[in-house]
RNA sequence: GCGGGAGUCGCCCAGCCUGGUCAAAGGCGUAGGGCUUAGGACCCUAUCUCUUAGGAGUUCGUGGGUUCAAAUCCCACCUCCCGCACCA
């Protein structure tokens, strides 16, 4: 039957709404308190934000089934830039914007007009993606809402920020960051045209004196200052002369113009020619040598400095230009000068010689210093020296110590004495601002920062890591890497919306930091929405009594002019639900998000408050591929929901891939899901609860494997691995159903229903988490009364496994399979069918063989040994082929077969198979079977086959 | 570079944690059959190689090792993907 998904979907969210079943109150019972990461409405959700979301339902509505109070909350963080770069895009009329809003999100015209105001876009869709929410079922209690604007959440901010502060947490200095000098503002990806990242890199700039100037050159490679031989100059540049704090330096206009941003004072002197340097000597730093300045083309005025120090031994274009220079017309006593030039080599590099520079510039054939065969020859010989070279003893204090290594301690070194300074520069230029302007490096002086890299606080959040479930277990190292490497990160900014920095108005509380902790004002939430708590009257003292439980509630009460009694309600909300028992989100938020939650949490609250777990979920591609907005591949959640309804979406998202993966989402899987759910459907509609008075040896086993699933199921679902099991209720339970129903045909039994219906109603009580709406439908068929999603979730029984059933019925299954096989290899059509079973004599050695195994014994020789000292097997030895085949078998068996194999000793073969493999065999093969014993005195066996009986692998006679 | 993940039978993808039920689930594709006026959908059967007796051989990136037994554990190597910050 077709199913009208969106009728029984409205019908039972109805339902759930009219019986407030997801508004959670703290109560006697043992409560869960699970969250997610709350979305930022700059865009509508897509199948890829419903995964996590999914995800974390499924994990509510199974904690509620198994009988905890769960409170799964949702809030809305308008805080962050992004959404004003779009809100001043569409006051700039930006075409390609307004178009993504018109007809990728189906905005309207009017709604896109009011997007000038920041706030408008974010409520606009917020609605969007709450009404998504409410749409895929989730159980939310939507009474607990808020959105990181509201006043009540800017004192919470506040009283966290502040809260860090006193803790000495937050420090101020200085940051480099990608930034726009028209708006006077920091630039992210989100910022630029293109949606490039601003990189940059950090040169050492060496100061070289030059009559009373300074002459900077920027270079990566701070430690090949000890082979320096001349300074390369283009003279088609026309310098500047500044003064740059106190000194006077000359640079290209470029560079100057750099500096301005990079937190020096910068004055313009003058002006001088790149050609009047030439032949000029300037003065190495660290030893006070005389060096000379030599024409080279290959510098830009873009690059560093404009000036160039020159390291022809280690420097590829060094060492070309030099040979350039010295085939070129120039005046003689410049010549004289340029022959006098010897390469100094300063660093030992397995492969290469005394100069690799000129090695790498034969090798690769460079024919001159414009030829950009020069930039191989640079990465290769920088790489190679970089980890694998080591300073020579021409390198001082230094020699000796590897590359790598000494890069950092000669700029400390180089930096102390005053011979150098940093310059800042991007690497990916030109990096263009949204507004148009070029972007720049900048240092912030006045920066706020969390100390993420104090020791004890990272202490402090390893210790909640190590004593955390973190799911899957393979993130975990990745939360301790980042934990490693956390240095101090901003948390303020200046635009945006958001809460003022409480110490300095001048600053907004960055979007990173004021969404780690908010999961505690959900407890708090309800009664802001209620209109119990006002904005103006909370003071830290409120906050430090809720959360941390400090203070007195008398004095509180006097300060807020709340009532004591409400004061204390509230505390006691918190208390309840604290501490957050699961935290989902995507695998994009380990290195921020999570890691600051945790950090967050150990440095504010006190320990019985850290959060207990963390899950993380890979994203969704489409077809194979990432979403995006250029692909064209975006599918909005609501037009999904739309097409297909809630459930499938959801068990197509879950089934397509276990957690961390990448899921792989598409429409034809979704469709399949349909069919499968509509199947089902159809099943629950049809059966009836009976009660059925004597149970055959098929309802023992259909009895038995589903508590095996039960166990199964509940397992994957509390390591959250869903995808395993909605995978067995879906399919492994029906391979077993069909098993189950093919036996009972071959029987024509019409009793079947209650069977079947009390297995499908525990299988549609596992799959209500997954797919809620549908099956509370089927529940409903099944003739339950009540809902699903308030059932309780089936617990395993031990009393309801049957090993016995279970293998005999597996024993049935491998019987019949070898007849088939038997069959399928000699095309022989049948007439007849024998099947002997071992004696008793056989069945005494197989046990006695398996209890050694069972202790460890494999060795064929040995048993052999064993059975023959023994009275009661020594007959055996007779029959040696027996005992070598049989220790085969019983190893090619897993663990817990052997065991109930040992278990059950008094398994009857032969009466097993005449009660019940002679109907499934006459479906199965069309003729009669027979069953003997091969100790049996009535025996028809004319082929001799009987001897080849062993247990549990009788012999098959085929005529 | 640092860190993480992955490589499975035509393709996608499970199994690996907890070794044996593994020639290895499921889906797609392909072939045959059923249903149907036809198409689609659906259902059944087959889908590494050999085999006229339930068997054997060769397979899970490559090469070693541990074990009675390895897709699964250990070591080395090759290849691919992702993250590395002030941004949600």
């Amino acid at each position: 039957m077709r199913i009208n998904w969106k009728d029984i979907e409205i019908k039972w969210r109805q339902k759930w709404n009219e019986n407030k079943d997801f508004e959670t109150n703290p109560n006697d019972k043992p409560k869960k308190f699970i969250t997610v990461a709350y979305p930022y409405p700059n865009s509508p959700q897509h199948i890829g934000h419903g995964r996590t979301y999914t995800l974390a339902d499924v994990h509510a509505r199974f904690y509620r089934m198994q009988g905890f109070n769960v409170l799964f909350p949702m809030g809305f963080h308008y805080t962050g830039t992004p959404i004003l770069g779009m809100a001043k895009r569409v006051e700039a009329n930006d075409k390609e914007l307004i178009n993504n809003l018109k007809n990728l999100y189906g905005v309207p015209e009017e709604s896109i007009k009011t997007f000038v105001e920041p706030v408008k876009i974010a409520s606009y869709f917020h609605q969007e993606i709450k009404a998504g929410m409410i749409e895929m079922g989730y159980s939310i209690d939507w009474r607990r809402e808020f959105t990181t604007i509201d006043p009540v959440y800017s004192k919470f901010i506040e009283w966290q920020i502040n809260t860090l502060r006193e803790k000495n947490l937050i420090i101020q200095g200085s940051h480099p960051v990608g930034w726009c000098p028209k708006d006077q503002n920091p630039v992210s990806q989100h910022d630029t045209l293109g949606d490039v990242e601003p990189d940059f890199t950090e040169y050492i700039l060496i100061k070289f004196k030059y009559e009373d100037y300074i002459i900077p050159t920027a270079t990566l490679r701070p430690e090949t200052i000890f082979g320096v031989v001349n300074l390369w100059v283009n003279p088609e540049i026309i310098y500047k002369k500044i003064t740059v704090d106190d000194e006077k330096w000359i640079v290209s206009a470029e560079c100057a113009y750099k500096l301005e941003f990079l937190d020096k004072k910068i004055t313009y002197d003058g002006e001088i020619k790149g050609s009047e340097l030439i032949g000029k000597s300037a003065i190495v730093p660290h030893r006070n040598e005389s060096i000379v300045m030599l024409p080279a083309s290959f510098v830009e005025s873009g690059t560093g400095t404009g000036m160039v120090m020159s390291v022809p031994a280690h420097a590829p274009f060094d060492h070309q230009a030099l040979e350039d220079l010295k085939k070129a017309k120039i005046a003689p006593e410049l010549a004289s000068l340029v022959n006098k030039i010897m390469p100094i080599s300063i660093i030992q590099t397995e492969g290469y010689g005394e100069n690799p520079a000129k090695e790498a510039v034969e090798r690769f054939g460079v024919k001159d210093q414009s030829d950009p065969k020069l930039e191989e020859a640079t990465k290769e010989v920088y790489g190679k020296e970089f980890y694998g070279g080591k300073l020579k003893s021409n390198t001082g204090q230094f020699a000796g110590i590897k590359v790598a290594y000494a890069k950092d301690t000669i700029k400390d070194w180089l930096i102390k004495n005053k011979h150098a300074g940093i310059l800042l520069e991007l690497t990916n230029t030109p990096v263009k601002c949204r507004c148009g302007a070029e972007c720049v490096v900048k240092v912030l002086n006045n920066q706020w920062f969390l100390n993420y890299g104090e020791k004890d606080w990272k202490k402090l959040a390893t210790k909640c890591f190590d004593s955390m479930n973190i799911l899957p277990q393979e993130i975990r190292t990745e939360f301790n890497y980042v934990i490693g490497w956390l240095r101090e990160r901003a948390c303020a900014r200046q635009h945006g919306l958001g809460t003022k920095l409480p110490w300095d108005k001048d600053w907004i509380v960055e979007s990173l930091s004021d969404s780690v902790i908010y999961m505690a004002y959900y407890t708090i939430s309800k009664f802001v929405n209620n209109g119990t708590l006002k904005a103006e009257k909370l003071s830290k003292e409120f906050f430090d009594y809720i959360f941390l439980d400090t203070g007195d509630a008398n004095k509180i009460s006097v300060i807020t002019g709340i009532q004591e009694n409400t004061i204390n309600e509230i505390k006691k909300e918190f208390q309840y639900f604290y501490p957050v028992d699961s935290r989902h989100s995507g695998r994009d938020l380990v290195p921020n998000h999570l890691t600051f939650f945790v950090l967050n949490h150990v440095a504010i609250f006190p320990e019985s408050n850290w959060p207990k777990e963390i899950v993380v979920n890979g994203s969704v591609l489409m077809n194979g591929s990432k979403m995006s907005k250029s692909m064209g591949n975006i599918i909005p959640l609501r037009k999904a929901i739309q097409d297909y309804g809630a459930d499938p979406i959801r068990l197509a998202i879950i089934i397509s891939a276990e957690l961390l993966q990448d899921a792989d989402f598409n429409m034809e899987s979704v469709s399949g899901i349909q069919n499968k759910i509509e199947s089902l459907f159809d099943e629950c509609s049809r059966l009836k609860a009976e009660r059925l008075e004597t149970l055959e040896a098929e309802d023992r086993w259909i009895k038995s494997k589903t508590q095996n699933m039960i166990s199964q199921v509940t397992l994957a679902v509390e390591k959250m691995r869903l995808r395993e099991a909605l995978h067995d209720i879906l399919f492994a339970f029906e391979s077993d159903l069909s098993w189950y129903m093919k036996r009972a045909n071959a029987k024509n039994r019409s009793n079947v229903s209650g069977i079947l219906h009390e297995v499908n109603s525990i299988r549609i009580a596992m799959l209500s988490p997954f797919a809620p709406h549908i099956a509370e439908e089927m529940w409903e068929k099944l003739g339950h009364i009540g809902m699903v999603s308030t059932s309780r979730w089936p617990e395993f029984s031990q009393s309801n496994v049957d090993a016995t059933a279970i293998q005999s019925e597996e024993y049935l299954k491998s019987t019949i399979d070898d007849i088939a096989k038997i069959l399928k290899v000699t095309k022989i059509t049948p007439q007849k069918i024998s099947i002997y079973t071992a004696d008793s004599f056989k069945s005494k050695i197989y046990h006695s063989i398996l209890e050694k195994i069972m202790t460890g014994q494999t060795n064929m020789g040995i048993i052999m040994k064993e059975l023959i000292s023994s009275p009661d097997t020594q007959e055996i030895k007779k029959n040696p082929d027996f005992v070598q085949k049989t220790i085969k078998d019983i190893l090619s068996d897993p663990t817990e077969i052997r065991r109930t194999k040992l278990e059950s000793m008094d398994f009857d073969e032969k009466s097993f198979l005449v009660n019940e493999l002679a109907e499934i065999g006459k479906k199965e093969f069309g003729v009669e079977i027979q069953v003997f014993s091969e100790s049996d005195s009535d025996i028809y066996d004319p082929k001799d086959k009987a001897r080849h009986a062993r247990p549990f692998k009788p012999a098959i006679l085929i005529e």
